[in-house]
Order: structure tokens, then sequence, then C-alpha cells
DNA sequence: AAAAAAATCACCCGTAAAGGGTGATGTGAT
DNA sequence: ATCACATCACCCTTTACGGGTGATTTTTTT
């Protein structure tokens, strides 16, 4: 157990800023060693700061958050990145996950889960707000009512996986031309007329 | 907020089972209205409990627990269902969650934090232990230094949405024969020669 | 028991795409 | 000055794709 957590904050907002700064340096073991209101300033000198945990307001005016995860990342590789945000959009919550945040927390969090959070992430947990984790789950859920049927989806999945039709009539033990008879049908039932379209098509409405 | 919890529990551990319904049963507002140590038994009777939250073993004797989920799901379409594990498997818990479970807790988890969770569930929230919640993170986190270029794996993305060469140049605005290039370069480093094989070993690698 | 949906295979057709090889050019970072 | 990157060019052959229109059999639903 670590006795002394680094904390640096990235946050443009004086308010939100100070308020967190006072709120971590106020736990015993916990210490605000750098504070930056834009990236550009974070990324110069957040080296000399050996930080275990960055909290980082992801949506800083002028500038695109998500990018700046891999270059902090980079830079201090063994700190954990915390994402501080107001929306909660799956699409920027996923990448900031896949570009090397390690949490996300909405700033409507309450302080005592945001110590909980800086501490679970050192010790190595993954910390998620309920509403992430929901929003996380939801993203791994089918739709329940698919109007393909379960071979179709199986091949679907095949194709997704850039599977010829020989390929996936190789893998399914079936004809070329039963795989063909499938194909069409998904394309019927999806209401398009490629496979780029069908993988959208299912992709968007989570057949797959 | 509900004032009578329906639980039911699904599990062929006489022990744990009946640890659980005394847990469960001890909290104000929590019943457990149903017991089954088989899916068999389970499916065919749960249509009358009317359970608001279902904790499911996954790995039950002689059978695929995963595919009891749908099953559970069709016939009491509003319960939650709470996968309850020994294993920590990436597949197995992605799988449960893709096929309509809420949440996922190991078997190791404290009796708190299960009901906890039952009520997280209830309440709309999406449960999940810490240790799921690492996995679930580290699925999302693309490798940090991938061999490909920004532009390849631009491509390799488009690949596998399924766009044919054409169709990739045209979003990307460039020639067709520069896609080529990008596509042969992608197969060389990623060591294949097809589309599928490409998308196996970018997925595998986490590089898409 | 009857009807509907799903899964299987067949053969017609033409166009489009894929993959291998080899080479060139400009740019930007180290 | 070198190397990775991004761009485009033209050679070649083989395979895959998508539309149309059918049939048979098994499984599921009603």
């Amino acid at each position: 157990m670590k006795n002394n957590i680094r904390v640096v904050i990235i946050e443009d907002d004086h308010i939100i800023r100070s308020g967190y700064e006072f709120l971590i340096n106020a736990v015993e073991g916990y210490s605000v060693i750098g504070t930056y209101w834009s990236y550009e300033n974070a990324v110069k000198e957040i080296f000399s700061d050996h930080p275990d945990v960055i909290l980082l307001d992801i949506e800083l005016p002028g500038a695109n958050g998500i990018e700046v995860i891999p270059k902090l990342k980079k830079l201090v590789p063994h700190s954990h990145i915390l994402i501080l945000t107001v929306y909660e959009s799956e699409n920027l919550i996923f990448s900031a996950l896949a570009n090397g945040a390690s949490g996300y927390l909405t700033k409507n969090t309450s302080s005592a889960k945001i110590i909980e959070a800086i501490k679970e992430v050192v010790e190595g947990g993954g910390p998620m707000s309920v509403n992430i984790a929901k929003l996380v789950i939801k993203s791994f859920q089918k739709n329940q009512d698919s109007p393909l049927s379960k071979r179709e989806t199986q091949i679907i999945e095949l194709i997704r996986n850039g599977k010829s039709r020989s390929q996936i009539a190789r893998d399914l033990f079936i004809d070329l031309e039963t795989v063909r008879s499938h194909i069409k049908n998904i394309y019927i039932k999806l209401d398009v007329n490629s496979r780029a379209d069908a993988i959208k098509a299912a992709t968007d409405n989570r057949l797959i």
C-alpha cells in the first residue's frame, strides 16, 4: 500500500480545480502535486511531477481531450488517468478507455467516491461510476429480439470477421450455396445489399 | 423504491444456496421466493415466481449456463439476472452480459455487496464487482504500441467494417492504389495475407 | 395436424474485388 | 541523411460478390 499518492489535476475551471485540490489534499496520504488549466501546460511539465493518478477533464475548450490521453501515457506511463466529464456520452467514454484511461467519473460524483476511485485505481482495480457501468453493460447486451435466426447471426458474425463465403462454408460445414442463401436472407431482413451495409445495420441494432 | 424485492436463486450447491437464501431473507424488504438446483426446474417454474432479481450460478454441471440466460429472459423479461461465478473468465463474462445478464458477481463477494448489487440492479444501475470492472476496462484498452501507423489502423478498421478497397478510397479521399499499398503493408506487418486473418490478428493484439 | 420459419442445396448470370509483384515520389521526423 | 509514412501506378491471375429463381427438409409455432 502506497503511503503518499501523488495526484495531478488537469481542468480549466478554476473553481472545480481548486475544489478538487483542497478535497484531495485534505485526505491523509493524498497530495495534489500539480494542477494545470490546459493540455499544453500539462504535457510540458507533467513528467517532473511523477504522478500516480491524473484527473483529466476531457472537455477542455479548443482541444481534443481524447488525443491527449496517449500523449500523457507516453510521458508518464505508470500513471493512471481518470477522466472527468459532465457528459456520459457512450462514444466518448469508450474512446477514452480505448486510448488508455483507467476509469471514468462524472463531475457529479461525490468527493468520497472520487477519493475511493483514486484509491482503487492505484491499487489496481478499475473504478467506474454506476452510470458508466450501466452504459458499459448496455453496450454488451445484444438485442433480444433480433430479426435474424441463429444461423444467420452466426454467419453475419463471420462476415464481420472478414470471412468469405467459402471460408464460412468450411467453418460451418455447410455448402457454399447454403451460405449464399443465408446471406441473401440476411440482406433482405436488414434491407441492405452489401457486406459493409449488413455489418453496419447489424452493429447499429446490436444484433451482433 | 420497491418495498419488497423478490429474489430467486438458481444454484446447485445446497450450502451456498441456503446461505444466500438466509442472508437475503434477513434483510428488510428482500425475500427469496424461489430456489432451484437445476436450470430445468428453474425454467419450468420461474414464471409463477415473478422475480425481480435472479441470482444465477453460471457453472452448473451438465449444462450451458450462458444459453439459459435468454430463456429466463423470455420467461420473465422484467427480471434482472445477476451471474454468480467462481471464475473470472473474460469470455464467460462478456457472453453473459451479451446474452442479457445485468451484472456479474464472483462468489467471494461479501454478503453486504451482494445485497447492494441486488439493490442497484433493481434501481436501474449496473452492478459490477471491482475485478469485473477492471476486466471490462482492460477489454477496451487498445495496444499502446501498435506496429500499425495511424492510416493503417484507420484502414484496418474500415476493413473490419466490411468495406471494400474502393469504398475505403472514397471514405478517405485517397486513391484506390494507395489503399492497396496500405493494405499490403498491413499484411506484411501482421504477417497475414487475407482480410479475415488481418482482422483476427488485429483483434487478438487489440490494435483495433 | 396444419402453417410458418429456418436450414439446406442448385444453377443461371455478369461485374467487382482481392491479392501478389515491383517501383516511384514527396514529406516529415530523428 | 536515413527511415517510416503516405501517396500513386501498372503488371497479372484468381476468387468473391450479388441478383434471380428455384427446390427440399427439418424445426418450430400455432
